[in-house]
RNA sequence: AAUGCAAGCCGCCUUAUCGCUCUGCCGCUCUUCACCGGGCACAGGGAGGAAAGUCCGGGCAACAUAGGGCAGCGUACUUCCUAACGGGAAGGUAGUCACGCCUCAAGGCACGGCUAACAGAAAGUGCCACAGAAAACAAACUACCAAUCCGCCAACGGCGGAUGGAAAAGGUGAAAAGGUGAGGUAAGAGCUCACCGCCCUGGUAGCGAUAUCAGGGGCAUGGUAAACCUUACGCGUUGAAAGGUCAAAUAGGUUACGUCCACGAAAGUGGUUAGCGGCUCGUUAACAAAAAAGGCGUAACGGGUAGACUGAUUGAGUCAGGUCAGUGAUGGCUUGACCAGAUAAAUGAUAAGGGUUGUCCGCCUUGGCGGACAAAACAGAACCCGGCUUAUAAGCUUGCAUUUUUA
RNA sequence: UGUCCGAUGGUGUAACUGGCAACACGCCUGAUUUUGAUUCAGGAAAGUCCAGGUUCGAGCCCUGGUCGGACAA
């Protein structure tokens, strides 16, 4: 599989998976993101799951969550490989800033998040 | 020329790197006896004029449906276009604006633009606040008036009141019961006449809305139908979360086999029917019979949940050219090009460059060249089409308004 | 994706068949009280989400838009 790559199975889809993720994961905030994060209930599942939303709330148009989900994205795709694979994990990044942040921004942000979540799992 | 407003057209491009998705399939690879399937590589496709709002219409699908009526909802000048429409085209009528002509003026005529939820108020019901005499089978407050009666006085007259006449004047109101002028009268009145308007009948032109001409009627008919309603026409209901196919695990159903158990001397049997409920089943009651009203295991079958696939992307197709018919919307024939298919939801991210426009600087030759900086909107397919509505930067086209300059 | 509602002083609600936008709480001022609460008297505060239309007249009727909410796996 390529370094750079986001397939399907990167995805998080299944409505029951993200129930439980909600109803079980831990959360922290960081600034742009809400985050939660759950141990995959499937040990032996290949990859992380990663979740992307941004509340129709906050942004009225399709448009503008699009271009903020399409960033987000691209920023897990070229910088995942610094995210520490001990457990498979299952993540959701929930954009909570009306504020349309820049690419790069949102690049540095993300990062962070990896080096938290990195942090929480040691601590267990 | 500049600025503003309105309507219409248009809706930036190229390259590199890393990705997403669909299709194709030569090659490599994983799995496999093989097919199938997965991965990599390669090639090709991948948002809009509104994809939006969800305001109409249709396709498609399931269910319902003898025929007709009522109710409900919708539409509403005419003819046509269309698969259909509340959409579009052409025409008519009314209103309004501008210009021209006739005219002293009022007004009329002709042409053009814009606007119209533009059927019916002389079928019925309701409503019309306040003001005003009166708001709909008209009506007498002020003012007006011949006559008759009564009272008073300075008495062939005058004043006041009553009976009555009148719908012209005043004032109110959004709206006051045909308008203007003349006659007429006690005063007045379509009471009579002329012109205009209105209504009725008939002719002519037109498919028709309607137009026009002739005759008749003194005039009856206030507004409101985006109040109820009437008339004509149309509409079965529900929407892709429709519908269809496959189908794990668990529980349960049916059948077969095995085993234990119950009943019976044995053979054998281990139900049937009905009701109720939260209905892949459960439960209650009754019945038949000599009697008893069951557990476990395995296999197969059927139903169906999670889930997956399908529906689902080429069709009343779109665009361009030619040609024919038509005033036109549009239709026929023909040629060519094009055609997204995601599903916790792809069509991107980063970098560089180019074009366009604006500002500033420099250079030369009116105008161009070079450099720097800045700007680029509204907005993202969700079963598919046809419309409508709304949002839109810069640029272009047209119209209107204002300002400046020149003639 | 589709269907259906609503928007009125700071807040919660009224306004019948179109005819002066009403009530309660809250707020402000004054009185009563040594002071505060209570009570009493008085006052301010929306022109009805926005734009257009129908009508003499619109919160109400009609059309378009904005925002908010509910329902259907």
């Amino acid at each position: 599989m390529g370094k750079f790559t986001f397939k399907k199975e990167e995805r998080l889809y299944k409505e029951k998976v993200i129930q439980e993720l909600f109803e079980k994961g831990s959360s922290f905030y960081l600034y742009p993101f809400k985050v939660f994060f759950l141990q995959n209930p499937e040990p032996a599942y290949p990859a992380h799951q990663i979740l992307i939303s941004v509340s129709k709330k906050i942004f009225k148009n399709a448009v503008d969550r699009n271009l903020i989900k399409r960033r987000i994205r691209e920023a897990y795709r070229l910088n995942k490989s610094m995210l520490v694979e001990r457990n498979k994990l299952l993540i959701a990044y929930i954009y909570s800033v009306k504020e349309i942040l820049p690419s790069a921004q949102i690049h540095e942000r993300l990062v962070k998040t990896f080096k938290r979540l990195d942090y929480v799992e040691k601590k267990k």
